[in-house]
DNA sequence: CGTACACTTCGGCCGAGGCCGAAACATCCT
DNA sequence: AGGATGTTTCGGCCTCGGCCGAAGTGTACG
């Protein structure tokens, strides 16, 4: 054990993140839930055994936690670094050298809206972003949000209530770069935050298996209603 | 050409990164300074033609850009995405699981004063953050930072004009967790223009071959003397 | 208990890829 | 031209690590 390259170093974090088996497991994680080693297996394509022994090293380094829980063992992302860092690694894979990239049909969900770790992505995190923005209730530039004085009570008529663990006078959120659009949305406090009112109102709610989230129709009324965006539902004609 | 985990995919961008030779190379870049071959070579700790086939593969996936200069060929990192990536996973990596880290006596200097990408890191940096923090020219919460309106006023006294390429009415700057110390400190366009500036006024100058700065005994007068910072180069006595 | 299920450990196979020596190519200098 | 320096290409070696089948541990449930 403690191999050279196994935790620890860059190089060692990245080549666990550099197997394809891995970096699903990892991506899976990203959904923010905690999974079992079966399902992981399940994403990651290769037999369970083979899992195990992933699941294993990417423990070892601290990258996921696991908390056994009778047979089962389920497995999360060990902490919102990592998170970041699979982010980071998104948009530069996103970023590079544009090799035909087959968006297969099952993507189209995904890209509608998906969780990103602890919070919203896809078109949907976007039409929010420009609508909050538009309406001056954040403003966002250069990989930072800010709340306004407006924007905050706006939240919290919307049963959010940053104020409640934010020490500092101004309440903050990070933006997070899309990987299917690649443009800033919401993430940090703010856009954790959204999530979880969203999926509390029933707005959307997690399709099974999968990081997708389903835009219920009485969330498409809601989310028209409060936020004013665009019925982004509706899948756009795929040109061909 | 074109294998599948060459670029364009997270594992694949990983597995680049997950190389300790090519990991050497990227972090070398991290300096923000275009490096040759040969000199990459030497950071690589392998020979020159292994290095080659790194950099090509790099090349290919668009981490690093190249320039040809006479015999001299000078590589960079690409984009700003890959620095941010890089430092993504130095975070991990120094938050994972600690093996003892057998810190060099040479990585003193690191410590004390170094560029990261485009910006100051180490303790120099921290103390810079503090000061600034302290004396209500930024507010430095959640991964972003703010500049206030005297905090502008300071900066262009200093001879940084943060006006001048921000169309948002807050000029904001972006904070990166420091390697060494494990707290954030300023990055973004404020942490790059601080470096120019000091880099301009030489009150810090580059160390020949590192990411390392060298605070000039000029450097320490202003330092004290505009941000009131502490002497951190005077070397701490390091408890063995 | 015994069976079913979830998961891990062991052992062996095998391919991808990192490494270097030697040699070729390129550029600058005199 | 000829030599020095910087960089790449080629060929071959060899290790590291992912993969699976088979068998072993542990937990739940009737």
């Amino acid at each position: 054990m403690s191999n050279i390259a196994s935790g620890n170093t860059i190089a060692g974090v990245a080549s666990l993140i550099g197997d394809a088996a891995r970096a699903n497991i990892l991506s899976a994680l990203m959904g923010g839930h905690a999974l079992t080693a079966g399902e992981l297996a399940r994403h990651a394509g290769v037999t369970a055994q083979t899992t195990s022994g992933h699941l294993a090293k990417l423990v070892d380094a601290a990258l996921i936690s696991l908390e056994k829980q009778g047979r089962h063992r389920y497995y999360r992302l060990a902490s919102p670094e990592v998170a970041q860092a699979m982010q980071s690694l998104m948009v530069v894979a996103a970023t590079g050298p544009k090799r035909h990239h087959p968006i297969g049909p099952r993507d189209e969900a995904m890209r509608t809206a998906r969780t990103c770790y602890d919070h919203l992505a896809g078109r949907l995190a976007l039409a929010l972003a420009d609508s909050l923005s538009e309406r001056g209730y954040v403003s966002l530039a250069d990989g930072v949000g800010i709340v306004t004085e407006e924007g905050a009570r706006f939240f919290s008529d919307f049963g959010i209530d940053l104020a409640a663990d934010r020490r500092s006078k101004r309440p903050l959120c990070r933006t997070c770069l899309d990987w299917s659009e690649r443009r800033p949305h919401l993430a940090g406090h703010l856009g954790a935050a959204i999530l979880a009112r969203l999926l509390g109102l029933k707005w959307v709610v997690r399709s099974p298996g999968t990081r997708a989230l389903e835009i219920t129709s009485s969330g498409q009324r809601g989310l028209v209603a409060t936020f004013q965006v665009p019925p982004i539902w509706r899948a756009p004609h795929r040109p061909r």
